[in-house]
DNA sequence: TATGAAATGCCATAACC
DNA sequence: GGTTATGGCATTTCATA
């Protein structure tokens, strides 16, 4: 599950595509990149048994069905126990408001994102997660006024 | 691209299934919903025309391709002169580094999310578009150690 | 205006070269 | 990696409420 895969340059033409659009017919995706509809076929397949590919999804658009109110979080903790840090990062991962978490170098040690219905609710997440003893000594609320790039598929990262 | 939609409760199952997987059967997805096929088809067909369904993506773990080094970066702008912010929105925008940005509240005016192959290449950016005249008054780094919630498509989150 | 059922046509699959 | 035959799936049409 580690170890790196070496990629041809057909490869990379592909997952170019398919992270942009994975419903296209492979006979359009063959002709683009300049191989047989099977060939296309085979290489997804690989891609995806391999785990580059992690996953097919539809991105839904949640601003089209609720207002969410975007926030962003800077974590400084008492001290660095791994006890105490693991249970907060186990708390983090739970927590459905979350959208992304990171461990981070400098003056704070966790980066959150989130995403609620309400400054109620994030109030609520804070009471919850932030200011009940999970360790955490401060944090900086920042909320996001206006989205400066948007999120694009094809830039996505997903690590783990 | 403007009004509201109204789903009802079909819908929402639908979304919730194919933000996991959109590559499911129809056939599978009504069993599990309790719709017929072409119901569920006619559905997501709507969904999607409507842009509730923004796009139809395969997730890379680029993780699996190449090492990149995931940086947040806290910027503080000189003013808030609309031309200056505008004109740096618009850089920052068309950098292939960046995988997201929001203009934030608090003491720092926006966040950055970067990937990056080498601390040369972010060195490389922040001359670019930090040091170089955009405005910019100062700026803070954080290198991400460890994701500690890795980036999940059925949170994802699309806005704009 | 929505559904469910059946016929058509397209697409992925798998076993070949 | 390309070609071909098969099976599966989406699409379309139609009847219904």
């Amino acid at each position: 599950m580690t170890n790196f895969v070496t990629l041809d340059d057909f490869d990379y033409k592909l997952l170019e595509r398919v992270r942009r659009n994975n419903l296209e017919p492979a006979r359009v995706t063959a002709e683009a990149v300049g191989l047989s509809e099977s060939a296309v076929l085979r290489r997804l397949r690989r891609l995806r048994a391999e785990g580059v590919i992690v996953a097919d999804v539809a991105m839904v658009d949640p601003s089209r069905i609720e207002p969410k109110i975007q926030i962003h979080a800077l974590i400084t903790m008492k001290n660095q126990e791994r006890a105490v840090t693991d249970a907060f990062k186990a708390a983090i991962a739970r927590s459905p408001e979350i959208q992304g978490a990171w461990d981070v170098t400098g003056e704070t040690d966790f980066l959150l994102t989130l995403a609620v219905d309400s400054m109620a609710e994030y109030e609520r997440f804070c009471q919850r997660e932030l200011t009940t003893d999970h360790g955490v000594q401060s944090f900086r609320t920042m909320i996001v006024i206006r989205e400066v790039v948007g999120f694009d598929p094809s830039r996505a990262q997903l690590t783990r």
